[in-house]
DNA sequence: CGCGTTTTTGAAGCCCCTCAAGTGTAGTGG
DNA sequence: CCACTACACTTGAGGGGCTTCAAAAACGCG
């Protein structure tokens, strides 16, 4: 949260004590499902999660990816009934912040207020875009998207290591993301690797080419407001 | 917003005040663009905009659609540049609130935080079911949705008369909202007017069979908290 | 009445899906 | 150490949903 807005050491202190509460999930397990009553806030604190949503049909749409540092609903729960499951990914550990304590920080912090209304509206945007993809874009500038999105949102938190990061996304929940088929990602994803723009292999995204990713992308330099680095790509060049 | 939680008169009128400054704008009229910076919050008083994003292509993706009743991005501005356009679509009268305002009244008044939060949550989970349609519907599950969500919005604010309700959306907008081209929107239109389950016509929607329009849409009984009327069409059934 | 926009209809094509099968890899238990 | 299973990945062939291109009819508005 305090690359959103500056924090002092004292609301990152208490932002701190709020994720004392902190377990261990499997892969592959729900932490809320669809129609039940909300339980406390969730923090990302490793690995991966994602929120989806089940069809009669049995199908899968993913909404949004979690990694290390996201939050969920960790505002007062307003409605009796979740309109969304939320699982990991991968293992993962999680911090689960009691109802009310957020709460309590917002009426008391202006600084966490503020982080944390940045945060809400970084979501929004982000929702925002995924329904341009879906709505506007090929399957294989909807991958590019995407991967340049979890680029950016990686490095924010500082998971990448140049133009690498580990991305334990199967080519099915990929798919489940976008609204592709597992095997239509696979012949997208070797046709970014051909083309010398990306690689997806064994859990990690290699990126050989930002500038040209971007471009077939469509990215948009100031989403989430992390630019990505067109001109130099060894310059540190974070928005704000 | 009353509808969203119980406000006291007295907040009524605060919010009546806030939206005192109107202005009329003519269809088709940009109220701000991407890129620029954040104006004023919006209320709708009347008539229809939506918010939307341009593709370096030159195709429009409409991210969500705006009535009497919505507000937009009354929250104190966080970023210093929109992530998309807001424009109208008719003719319509629009309440301009000033920066500050509504920032100064969530500090002051627990039943308008408590309204506006669960305002936000409904978009949220707005975004979120229409990325569930453009991944998962086909085109007509996709129109159908659209239009059981609308109707139910619609509903929410006194704007229908039994199954039927003013949707002055031309087949090109629907088609922006949903990623189709005009053409198989019309197309779709037909196939549900042959069907018996709903004619949209002249500017407004009859819904003639709910049941079987929420059934193909995959409609979410729950789906913006306020319920169809599914076992007794002319009932009153709206959600708390 | 005339013009621009919207709606409607037809024909052809492509993107992505479905169905099908084979390969590779990790984990389990004999 | 090797079967055996489960799962993810890969590749091929065929089909369908939606798009593109094209043009006519209907509507709305000055």
């Amino acid at each position: 949260m305090s690359a959103h807005a500056p924090l002092s050491p004292e609301d990152v202190g208490l932002l701190i004590a709020a994720c004392q509460n902190q377990r261990v999930f499997p892969a592959r397990t729900d932490l809320i499902r669809e129609g039940d009553r909300p339980g406390p806030g969730f923090v990302i604190m490793q690995g991966w999660a994602c929120r989806y949503k089940l069809l009669p049909e049995g199908t899968r749409q993913i909404t949004a990816f979690l990694m290390p540092g996201d939050t969920c609903d960790l505002h007062a729960s307003v409605s009796d009934a979740m309109e969304h499951s939320i699982a990991t990914l991968t293992a993962a550990r999680i911090a689960l912040v009691p109802r009310g304590i957020l709460q309590n920080l917002l009426e008391t912090r202006p600084a966490i207020t503020r982080a944390y209304q940045w945060n809400q509206m970084v979501n929004e945007d982000t929702l925002r875009a995924w329904i341009v993809s879906m709505g506007r874009r090929n399957s294989v500038q909807r991958v590019a998207h995407l991967m340049c999105e979890l680029y950016v949102r990686a490095r924010n938190v500082r998971m990448t290591e140049g133009d690498r990061f580990e991305l334990p996304l199967t080519q099915t929940v990929i798919g489940d993301a976008l609204g592709l088929t597992p095997i239509h990602v696979n012949r997208v994803l070797r046709k970014l690797r051909i083309s010398g723009v990306m690689t997806l292999d064994q859990g990690a995204l290699v990126i050989t080419d930002i500038s040209n990713l971007a471009a077939v992308a469509g990215f948009d330099d100031n989403y989430l407001h992390g630019r990505i680095a067109l001109a130099s790509p060894g310059r540190r060049a974070m928005g704000r």
